[in-house]
DNA sequence: TCGTTTTATGAAATCAGTTTCATATTTATC
DNA sequence: GATAAATATGAAACTGATTTCATAAAACGA
């Protein structure tokens, strides 16, 4: 491995001004430059990354923290993250929190002692104190997640109109009883507390109250639909509509249904969240709220590199807007 | 941020010192070596990652290869790796390879750097000599996908017994026109050659002859089952059933049947392969060849952790066996 | 023409660790 | 009790870059 010294010894000049050259640094020779270049070509030279960051230097790195890759709506985003990332010649550092304050904490972690410039987080798990103390360590940016009054950069999308786009539809078509899923552990904030507020709201249009038993909390996984649909089946006041809170639940609730002979939606109109690959293939077609993940993803890392630039940014809540796509399951 | 200075200072010894105790070098005394802790404690102190690796020391960090991460076979893969590693305290460096040549050098070059001790591929653009040059930064570790006459090491499944098995089972069940869908551009080599071979060696058993407007290649995506369901349904003379190449390519095919008003597996049998979750989830249910993706993970990164502390393997070549799960599709 | 900027370069310090070399004690062996 | 080996520690060199400080040459202004 060729270094800057091997560099600086075949030009006959200094490491300084190697340095100099490789950092676009002015009052160069155009000469010298054009040495260097040449002798960075024929060594095969690279900087080496390490020596920089030593340095201060920003390593081109950017960590990810996710719940779960596994969970399709995450791989995606991480796609989409990871494919921006590479066009501006950064990395990506993934990581799975598993929903686990001491994961996520080990993660922060890496920003301190500079092995990722900057971060983006699509989940919370610390209190907005814990996470916030490490901004002085490197940029944070929120994406798709979010906590009220902090001043943490944010990219998501709007949750409560989401919900409310989803819940109107719902009684457009003439539903009234209708079920609500929710993830729900941070029911006081965040993207979970603005889907309640839609939800709640296009009840409250409507002026429809909600039922308390038909509100199932900590829902995430296709077990957790099949699980749900289970307990539904079993109710004697049952309701004839549900708003899931991924296509992951819808999912689980459709494939139970049809395995207790229930139809979909004549029996229980079904909702889903995302417009997963999923929703399309399973039957009947999912009804769901698409989000816009390509875009999040390009937002937040053009927001992030902005912020490791020192660029300022025109806002630092950017909301995108989600749409309704409109199946057969409801 | 403290430093190892600041440790040192501290407790009154050298740096030297303090970094056999971090290193656990033989020939400290006790005292030394608590007094060294207790400072480190108090501190918060925790070694510069890039400080230790200017000096070629291990990182703690594996890079990992896939081709896509939206595709649930390689996030799953991912996920799978990423928990065995941070059990040993290692962190993930994600890449995707979008199945490009030039990006998979990208990435192999940040071995090079020493930006990760490590890489496990779990698929491969470029030539054999083109990664095995890269052996000299580091070591490489095969997964899923392989090379043959290649000696670096490879974790992977025998594709040939997992296409034998599932080429006998539409054979066993009656089924003698039987289509064949390959990823197919390593024709000559690696995992997609011993599923032909695997197939070819079911339909031998049988003295059948394959029929090649029967077999598509290329494919890989739920479009690309629909694509091929269409195809097929144009046919004058159709195949009878399909071994697909992945889940995902088996549910647009049953998609497409649906929409075609076909019926499966009456008009159609169809195999999956993988056992992702989306087989249980479409209708009908999908009888597939189950990976066994997370002993696949523990074992890439337990022999790759092996290679990094220099000890023997007891083979460089690990098979693990797969399983057929009947469902409705066959 | 002389003093002041501007341009261009290099030596040496610096980042935060690890490792080599030297050296001083102990402990073991004959 | 003398010699060899094992134990314990520190000073300084080293990893590969960037940056500061110093300095020389060229360009500029009066």
């Amino acid at each position: 491995m060729a270094t800057i010294s091997d560099v600086a010894e075949k030009t006959g000049l200094s490491k300084a001004t190697v340095s100099r050259v490789i950092n676009n640094h002015p009052y160069i020779s155009k000469e010298k430059r054009e040495l260097v270049y040449k002798a960075m070509e024929e060594l095969g030279y690279h900087p080496n990354p390490s020596a920089r960051r030593l340095r201060g230097q920003l390593t081109n790195t950017i960590g990810v923290i996710v719940p779960r890759i596994v969970n399709p709506f995450f791989s995606y985003l991480v796609d989409a993250l990871e494919q921006v990332a590479y066009e501006n010649n950064y990395q990506v550092l993934m990581f799975q929190s598993d929903e686990k304050k001491d994961k996520e904490l080990y993660f922060l972690n890496l920003l301190k002692t500079k092995q990722v410039d900057g971060l983006i987080m699509t989940s919370i798990e610390n209190d907005r104190e814990v996470i916030e103390s490490y901004t002085k360590f490197g940029p944070i940016l929120l994406c798709n997640e979010y906590m009220s009054q902090s001043d943490l950069p944010v990219v998501r999308v709007d949750q409560m109109k989401a919900a409310y786009l989803g819940t109107k539809h719902l009684l457009d078509r003439g539903y009234r009883r209708i079920a609500y899923c929710t993830g729900g552990l941070f029911v006081d904030d965040g993207k979970d507390k603005d889907r309640n507020v839609g939800f709640q709201k296009a009840l409250n249009d409507y002026d429809i109250q909600i039922n308390t038993s038909w509100v199932f909390i900590n829902k995430h996984t296709i077990e957790d639909g099949k699980q749900v649909m289970r307990q539904i089946a079993e109710m004697r006041d049952r309701p004839d509509a549900i708003f899931t809170g991924s296509d992951e639940i819808a999912a689980g609730v459709l494939r139970e249904a049809k395995s207790l002979g229930l139809n979909i939606p004549e029996d229980l109109a079904v909702i889903g969240f995302d417009d997963q690959p999923i929703a399309e293939m399973i039957d009947p077609a999912l009804t769901t709220i698409r989000q816009p993940i390509k875009e999040m993803g390009r937002e937040s890392v053009d927001t992030l590199l902005r912020l490791l630039k020192n660029h300022p940014l025109d806002q630092t809540d950017q909301e995108l807007s989600v749409e309704l796509v409109v199946r057969s399951s409801t």
